[in-house]
DNA sequence: AAATAGCTCAACCGCGAACGT
DNA sequence: AACGTTCGCGGTTGAGCTATT
């Protein structure tokens, strides 16, 4: 409830950081690890709100975020899960690991937005703007499908989002105290925090993931985030996994891929686009240069040799029956 | 070379959820 | 239950950079 009182404080900086800042709260972190973020300013001898502080740490300092170009890979993840999940960067972002909800959010706003928007598609629907409005009853079946798609995804989100606070406690627990624990570097800190973790959140994740999602991304645990990198390896492939006793969730995808057979897909998803030719230039073009050193390689790498569409996509990403292969 | 338009992205703001007392 | 504090999220801004005129 209630707002906290604003970085308005006088003497508190804003604006860019300075090397020296960031020195100053990587040196803190480094040794104290990080939470508290309203105390910590002060105790890193810095001048800013704490706000200003996570936000420097979580989206800039943190030690295992990925910084430059998106790859075609990523792209399509951000492209394929918005269309599921809409403007959720931060849900988005924890399937792409190394990226910030921030940047993710950029990204879109700056390049693929507009990129839909070219190819004629609206980039909140997912489909051509052209396209006259659903069925009479206000949606077709395979909207009303997505839909419940959705529905199943936030339902795992919040199942994440319960573990993740379930691992914050843990990870309080674990990190180091001032007192008895100087000269922690980030990898250090990390690994502690992993290992004494790991065991005991698999272990917690068998028991009570309860909801539709067996997913094991262990999203939304973003302190600290390389934690979670190793938790879910190094691969960048989704790794949603379907209950296999979920008859609702079958029943859906089942439903949906007869319909696909039978024809029935709307085209009007974006990902029909990402498969043809009618890309332009990023999804085709880029294609062929970047195929090999922007995969990142791995599983992935032969991803364009699906001919996939969209739809295709979106259910492999909930349906490992299907693989996905980016 | 200067002016201007367009673009990018780090950082800020405000809100609401979660949590503590 | 009510209230205060903290944190995280999504939307927005604007400084700095690049491209164009």
């Amino acid at each position: 409830m209630g707002r906290s009182p604003c970085c308005d404080k006088l003497g508190l900086k804003k604006g860019p950081w300075t090397q020296e800042e960031d020195q100053k709260l990587l040196a803190y972190i480094e040794e104290h690890g990080y939470g508290s973020w309203r105390s910590l300013p002060e105790k890193a001898g810095l001048h800013r709100c704490g706000k200003s502080c996570r936000l420097r740490w979580t989206n800039y300092l943190r030690p295992d975020i990925k910084r430059g170009k998106f790859n075609l890979q990523e792209e399509q993840t951000i492209i394929q899960l918005h269309a599921l999940l809409g403007n959720r960067w931060s849900a988005i972002a924890t399937h792409l690991p190394k990226r910030t909800d921030n940047e993710i959010k950029n990204y879109w706003n700056t390049h693929l937005k507009k990129r839909l928007v070219k190819m004629g598609i609206d980039p909140v629907t997912h489909k051509p703007k052209n396209e006259t409005p659903l069925s009479s009853l206000g949606l077709t079946k395979n909207a009303a499908i997505l839909s419940h798609m959705a529905q199943w995804e936030n339902a795992r989100l919040e199942a994440e989002a319960r573990l993740a606070r379930e691992s914050k406690i843990l990870h309080y627990q674990t990190k180091p105290s001032s007192h008895h624990h100087h000269g922690f570097t980030h990898k250090t800190l990390l690994t502690t925090w992993t290992s004494k973790t790991n065991q005991g959140y698999a272990d917690r994740q068998q028991q009570q993931l309860e909801s539709p999602t067996s997913t094991v991304s262990f999203s939304e645990m973003k302190e600290p985030s390389s934690a979670k990198i190793e938790l879910v390896g190094s691969s960048t492939c989704l790794n949603l996994i379907k209950e296999p006793e979920n008859d609702w969730f079958n029943s859906t995808v089942h439903e949906f891929e007869a319909t696909e057979m039978a024809g029935g897909v709307d085209e009007g998803f974006t990902g029909l686009m990402l498969a043809g030719d009618s890309l332009g230039r990023s999804f085709s073009a880029e294609k062929n240069e970047t195929v090999k050193e922007r995969s990142g390689g791995g599983d992935c790498s032969n991803y364009y040799e699906d001919n996939k569409n969209y739809l295709d996509s979106i259910f492999s990403l909930v349906d490992p029956s299907t693989p996905m292969m980016f």
